[in-house]
DNA sequence: CAAACTCCCTGTTAGC
DNA sequence: TGCTAACAGGGAGTTT
């Protein structure tokens, strides 16, 4: 699943092989992988426009247009989600059975979009800000602070797992680096986000933005021949259920918050304890049994 | 405001 | 062994 480093490395694969190409034809092999816009009105809009940039944003990858004809710019914002990947590759490629949009470019190669599971979404929009302004602060950028990310935290009051997941409040961060940073700051997923201590917090952010960058340097290794490394980012605890904590040696544990499969050391990341909450879960708990036994 | 739930999809896997 | 049903997961939209 694309998360922020892959996404960068899809950007880092792109910019080389695609800034200054012009679009001379789009075929579009599955009609909902373009947002809002009809097929016809999105292959029109394409036409004849140069790429002149490749830039990331959040799990966007974002490539900026210009045309020949119309002054204004347009801009291409793809989103990966679960499946989705790009590949720059000669015409004469045969067509993958996954390939649901294709870009026909000058240069003699095409960008192919593949997305197995059709989740993905390509967007054109005339202003980066109809994206954008839905996203919250890059993890990376220096101008988030500790003590600005934990105010952010203090003026929230959620559980800091689907805190983190949410794109408006921080972007990039998906199911997999916020199980791995959790883990590496102890702090247990539930664990409500306005009773996260001011060092706990410059932890947390301290552990997503390691993590990230490890992953991106494992990821986004291009070595520009058209292979790109496959060395990846090792999980400590994300898909080791029943494996032993490389901390203290006791079993991970799988289990769900906010309808995410959530991986974590019940030692190493207690929760405190908070009367509301639990209860919430116990009777949220009851009502899905009671249905099931239906 | 927070959080649960539903939907979109299909390859993989657990269970029979 | 072969089949089916459950499951996973990001994010938008809806309901509680």
């Amino acid at each position: 699943m694309p998360e922020l480093p892959e996404v960068q490395a899809a950007v880092d694969y792109l910019r080389k092989r695609v800034v200054g190409c012009r679009i001379i034809a789009t075929k579009i092999l599955w009609g909902r992988s373009i947002a809002k816009l009809s097929p016809a009105t999105f292959i029109r809009r394409l036409k004849g426009c140069s790429i002149t940039e490749v830039f990331r944003r959040g799990k966007y990858i974002c490539a900026a247009l210009s045309s020949a004809r119309s002054r204004e710019s347009q801009f291409l914002f793809i989103h990966l989600r679960m499946s989705g990947s790009v590949d720059v590759l000669g015409s004469k490629i045969p067509v993958d059975p996954y390939d649901r949009v294709i870009f026909e470019l000058d240069s003699g190669k095409t960008l192919r979009f593949n997305d197995v599971r059709k989740f993905g979404k390509i967007s054109l929009v005339n202003e980066q800000s109809v994206i954008t302004d839905n996203l919250g602060p890059e993890p990376l950028d220096g101008k988030l602070t500790d003590k600005l990310f934990y105010t952010a935290l203090q003026c929230r009051k959620r559980r800091i797992k689907p805190l983190l997941l949410d794109q408006a409040f921080l972007a990039g961060v998906g199911n997999i680096y916020a199980d791995e940073a959790l883990w590496s700051s102890s702090l247990h997923p539930a664990t409500l986000s306005h009773q996260i201590s001011e060092e706990s917090a410059r932890l947390l952010l301290a552990a997503i933005r390691t993590i990230l960058l490890e992953a991106i340097s494992l990821a986004g290794t291009d070595f520009g021949d058209g292979v790109v490394s496959e060395g990846m980012y090792r999980p400590k605890v994300y898909g080791r259920a029943k494996s032993q904590c490389y901390r203290c040696g006791k079993g991970i544990v799988r289990l769900v918050v906010a309808q995410r499969g959530t991986h974590i050391c019940p030692h190493c990341q207690k929760q405190k304890k908070s009367s509301s909450q639990s209860t919430g879960l116990r009777r949220t708990r009851m009502r899905r049994q009671a249905g099931k036994g239906n």
